[in-house]
DNA sequence: GTTGTTGTCAACCGAAAGGTTAAGGATGGT
DNA sequence: ACCATCCTTAACCTTTCGGTTGACAACAAC
């Protein structure tokens, strides 16, 4: 796991994660701020948002007892860029092209696998 | 992890996994093709494809032994939407707007947390 | 300095992930 | 009928994940 799209899409598969990115979207959080919807123990959440924080996808800075979390959006961008990579698999009717593929590929004479 | 987009990012965390659906952009594959390049018993392998078909990320046919595994873009779709949502934070000097806006409430008179 | 609030860390726990080996089901070929 | 090939399943093992509780560090307020 130790390229960084694996850990951002680890980062990004607990939805209360995803639900603390969502959150940072309309500003920046504390921890307990960041808590409120959920139950679960604040040391809970401190756990999420290290995983958050190491998968770079929020920054952390300190104002007297507080820790605000800030969204950090550079690893969403790499994954919008990974992601649109299959684009042209759900665009256009990619599956009746297929469709039509497989079909002549049975016509062939070799023993087709697939 | 019930949510389904849950199950597609957890399905794409893992590189053995993102390198099956890259060679499905190929064109089909069976088990066995899909497992070359991998130092791993074709139980992993089976093991990672009943992940991937249960995010509904591939669809498997049948013919005659083999199984060949088509690539299903759908969930690759909504998770470029998802993730789209988030463009803005990524685009057209976000952070120094972001700067200045932590800098207007620097200058609030209530005791600000972020 | 004591007290309260905020947040992290360490130790622990149960469940899930990711691999192994061994067994067996499904199909094709001889 | 038998054998080989392809693939899946079951049982098991180790590591990671996601949560808990308890201790405590940092800072503010009184």
């Amino acid at each position: 796991m130790s390229d960084a799209l694996s850990a951002t899409l680890a980062a990004l598969a607990d939805p209360t994660r995803r639900g603390m990115l969502a959150r940072l979207t309309h500003g920046d959080a504390t921890p307990t701020e960041l808590a409120a919807p959920y139950a679960m123990s604040l040391a809970a959440i401190s756990k999420h948002l290290k995983v958050l924080e190491t998968a770079g996808l929020i920054s952390r800075g300190r104002n007297s007892q507080y820790r605000p979390c800030h969204l950090e959006a550079a690893p969403l961008k790499d994954l919008s860029t990974w992601v649109g990579e299959y684009r042209r698999f759900w665009e256009n009717n990619l599956d009746q092209l297929d469709a039509y593929l497989a079909e002549l590929q049975t016509a062939d004479t070799s023993t087709p696998k697939n």
